[in-house]
DNA sequence: CTTATTCTTGACTAAATTTATCAAGAAACT
DNA sequence: AGTTTCTTGATAAATTTAGTCAAGAATAAG
């Protein structure tokens, strides 16, 4: 399990939609979501078209459009996120394929793809609202001016 | 902790010393560790390098010379190699900092933090000789012919 | 039915990193 | 001397990551 920027920011633009999308009524526009998390705009474009074609995002066009999770935060694990948008799951041939030594399994290979399984229990044990969860406890500081919706999550 | 093909040769490359080594005796060249493993010569040099540098790893220069573990395979673990390889320890920004989002440390930096120590306390705890270990149990088949030599590590 | 808002798509570029390569040199043995 | 083998620093090639852009389509409001 690969983890580049592009993963991280995607975990960050979910926990963001979790955070402030208003069930029911309003969805959360790209742009808020790039201002508050301090991702590229066009690059969120990118990263948010992956996670609605694997379906964790659900979306309107228009105004007062934007995006909405598909489910419930509870329901969204951290492995569902990255495995949306890293494209090499793995980081390199071995850990995957057994096949890493011409046609040999390495003697390695056990050792990575033993790691590869712990990463992935992890992250898939973890969902959206585990994270959030943990970061209830401690009150957010909200600051005063212009900064007022900019709660840090990415 | 990053985790490329660079750290996977280096672990490899050790697993191969670890097993050709003869005590007191020979020492492992980089050209036979660099035809068992399927490491480029050149590129296998640098990782040397790295590693004699970081103290893994002891060399002679001169006929019969080359390379030994600096200490039993026991005391060396995966992630000895793997650090003294990768250059960026973190995959990215986040999770060593805590300064993520310009000053405010970010809502999903114990998530990446946490993750960060899971993997390296696995790898911590894993030595080359834990690794060998695995590997002695299903005999190894040795091939007729060329291959005499070749036995899977990386 | 026009306009403003917002997502959608595909193709493209730039930057960074990873993966090497090479050649000249130094150490050690025979 | 001559051969083997590591040592070093610089450089090049390939791949991946990160980011951009512009034209288009959907929706809502007036």
């Amino acid at each position: 399990m690969r983890l580049t920027k592009k993963g991280k920011y995607a975990v960050s633009a979910m926990l963001d939609i979790a955070l402030f999308e208003d069930k029911e009524k309003s969805f959360v526009k790209i742009q808020d979501i790039s201002k508050r998390q301090r991702i590229p705009n066009s690059y969120l474009e990118q990263i948010l078209r992956n996670l609605r074609q694997e379906g964790l995002l659900l979306s309107v066009t228009g105004p007062n459009g934007g995006y909405r999770l598909s489910r419930e935060s509870e329901y969204i694990s951290i492995a569902d996120i990255v495995m949306s948008i890293e494209d090499r799951l793995d980081s390199t041939e071995c850990g995957g394929t057994a096949d890493c030594l011409l046609g040999e399994e390495c003697l390695s290979h056990g050792l990575w793809s033993q790691l590869n399984n712990e990463v992935e229990s992890f992250l898939k044990n973890k969902s959206l609202a585990d994270v959030l969860e943990k970061n209830k406890k401690k009150p957010l500081e909200i600051s005063a001016g212009d900064n007022k919706n900019l709660i840090a999550v990415g």
